[in-house]
RNA sequence: CGGGACGUAGCGCAGUUUGGCUAGCGCGCUUGGUUCGGGACCAAGAGGUCGCGGGUUCAAAUCCCGCCGUCCCGACCA
């Protein structure tokens, strides 16, 4: 954890890997500001992210997008006001969403005294409601849209920004506008709806492991923590370093729902009228926080090869006008060889800046590799590739570290050798991950040992047998600030978790392990 | 929305208790020179509605009132 008396942080030699819980929320912080990725706007509870995050979130729009496409999907868009009464139709929905609304009442200013202000006289007939998620206005309009059963399926999802009125915010992890996709479906059968929801939890989950490096344990959400108006909640839910659980996308089966309080009717095949039934799945930025809360360390954010803007930074350097030239020279041949192979590259040419600047700068935001170009490497014919990353060595110091992060090859050697240790890169952060979730996941029977891990340890997850009802689980919310992440689906549990027992509270038979753990 | 802390240059802060000279410091920024393989140095320079509004006073960054914002702790949550 580096203690900033100015903006220059301490040197990475004194750093630790992994961040203490205690400053963690500060040492999330650090890290956003270091690798300039977003920053508090002036609004109440709104992020401003900046192009460095914002192309990370391309990064993950593209990677899920193609994703969808691939499962059938289409994108369209609907509008951002929802009237207030087209919300309030389906009642559980409404009154889940209810207390973090901003509503719209007016539509025009006037100049009183050279004052600028609401208009009484504009007020709406009807108020307005800023989507905070977009089902009621989407089944409003799929209402026009089908008919048939041949009108369904409906695949269809939607980037956008919705807004959530929330009292406390969190840079990535909670403001009150956010980006997200939302997928809602349209189906003619139980079935087909289910197995969608199912479907596209695995597609969060493929993304989550196999792109952000984030391992995530797939499951169902309890009642008391389902999506409102939903009949099922399935979710990803991931570890952080400090422990804590993030859920990291969810997939509603919504049932007939949101059709029937829309009316949303169709004739089947047999000529029955039967309501629609229907899904919705989203993933926000916050994954963005999950990325950074995963993988980054004191020097600043580690991003995964596959979510990186930029793969790989060159840096020249040189002690005099010739040596400018002929390390220029080369480097720029590097580029071009580099970026003739897909990968994103950047020069940094900036002039009158120390390289060991560079390469602190470049390490905060996360760049995976960066290539040093000096004289002694025209020389030797070499180059000089740093990783962002190693794997950590049991009792390795930091100067160990950082020797082995770094390698010289020649330089045909090197250039083939990128796309290789990317892809290394990219596998052991999700290992890396994986390990720490392990070192931090317990296998708990008793309420002795629960709250000892909870109290007494660091915490983390908890797989524990559970048959309380929904006031047992505010309970335990209230006592150790954890709650049920989510009941998991048999073959997410670890091995050691697996069968039945008696719930720790009550002592009830309990069918399997749920997921406990204290989370964002 | 409740409890606490804070708001002074782009960033980090001192100054506020006890009102008083032209509002300071470090980093960053600009220019020139020397530097350049892990955060350079010297010199000169630019940069301020002291969060906003009102009040007290000969005089307010400093005291009083109101508002706004940020962070931490609760309740709410992707």
């Amino acid at each position: 954890m580096s203690q900033q008396k100015s903006n220059k942080p301490a040197p990475a030699d004194t750093a630790s890997v992994t961040p203490r819980a205690t400053d963690y929320a500060q040492w999330y912080l650090d890290v956003i500001k270091r690798a300039d990725l977003a920053e508090h706007s002036p609004v109440r509870g709104c992020m401003v992210i900046k192009p460095h995050g914002y192309a990370i979130w391309e990064k993950m729009q593209r990677e899920l997008d193609d994703r969808f496409k691939a499962t059938g999907h289409v994108n369209a868009y609907f509008p951002l006001f929802i009237p207030l009464s087209f919300l309030t139709r389906e009642e559980q929905h409404a009154a889940g969403f209810a207390k973090e609304c901003a509503v719209v009442t007016h539509h025009r200013l006037k100049s009183i005294d050279g004052e600028v202000v609401v208009d009484p006289e504009s007020k709406l007939e009807e108020p307005l409601v800023i989507r905070p998620t977009s089902e009621t206005i989407i089944w409003a309009q799929y209402k026009s849209w089908i008919q048939s059963y041949r009108d369904l399926p409906i695949l269809i999802n939607q980037w956008a920004n919705v807004v959530r009125w929330e009292m406390r915010t969190r840079l990535f992890l909670r403001t009150a506008e956010f980006l997200w996709q939302e997928g809602h479906t349209a189906h003619a059968t139980e079935a087909e709806a289910i197995e969608e929801t199912a479907r596209m939890l695995d597609v969060y989950a493929d993304f989550a492991e196999n792109v952000a490096a984030v391992p995530v344990i797939k499951g169902r959400k309890t009642e008391g923590e389902r999506f409102a108006g939903a009949l099922d909640t399935l979710c990803i839910e991931s570890m952080m370093q400090d422990g804590k659980a993030l859920q990291m996308g969810t997939s509603h089966y919504l049932g007939q729902n949101f059709a029937r309080s829309s009316d949303v009717t169709f004739l089947s095949k047999e000529g029955k009228r039967e309501f629609v039934y229907a899904t919705s799945w989203g993933v926000s930025t916050r994954l963005v926080g999950a990325l950074i809360m995963t993988h980054s360390d004191d020097n600043g954010l580690v991003l995964p090869p596959k979510l990186a803007p930029i793969h790989v930074v060159v840096i020249p350097i040189f002690k005099n006008d010739a040596e400018k030239a002929s390390t220029f020279a080369e480097a720029t041949k590097v580029v071009a060889e580099l970026k003739s192979q897909g990968l994103a590259v950047k020069l940094d040419d900036r002039d009158g800046i120390m390289p060991g600047a560079k390469y602190y700068e470049w390490e905060a935001k996360g760049v995976p590799i960066r290539i040093e170009i000096g004289p002694k490497d025209l020389e030797k014919g070499s180059l000089c590739l740093v990783r962002r990353f190693v794997l950590e060595k049991e009792g390795e110091t930091d100067q160990d570290l950082r020797k082995r992060r770094k390698t010289f090859l020649p330089r045909a050697e090197a250039i083939a050798s990128i796309k290789p240790t990317l892809d290394t890169m990219q596998r052991e952060l999700l290992e890396r991950a994986r390990s720490l979730r392990a070192k931090r996941s317990r296998v708990i029977n008793t309420m002795q040992e629960f709250e000892n891990f909870f109290t007494k340890e660091d915490g983390g997850f908890a797989w524990v047998h559970w048959a309380g009802d929904h006031d047992k689980e505010d309970e335990m919310a209230k006592r150790f600030e954890t709650s049920i992440r989510c009941i998991p689906f048999p073959d997410q549990l670890p091995e050691d978790a697996r069968g039945e027992g008696q719930c720790i509270l009550t002592g009830g038979p309990s069918p399997q392990r749920v997921l406990m753990a204290r989370a964002y």
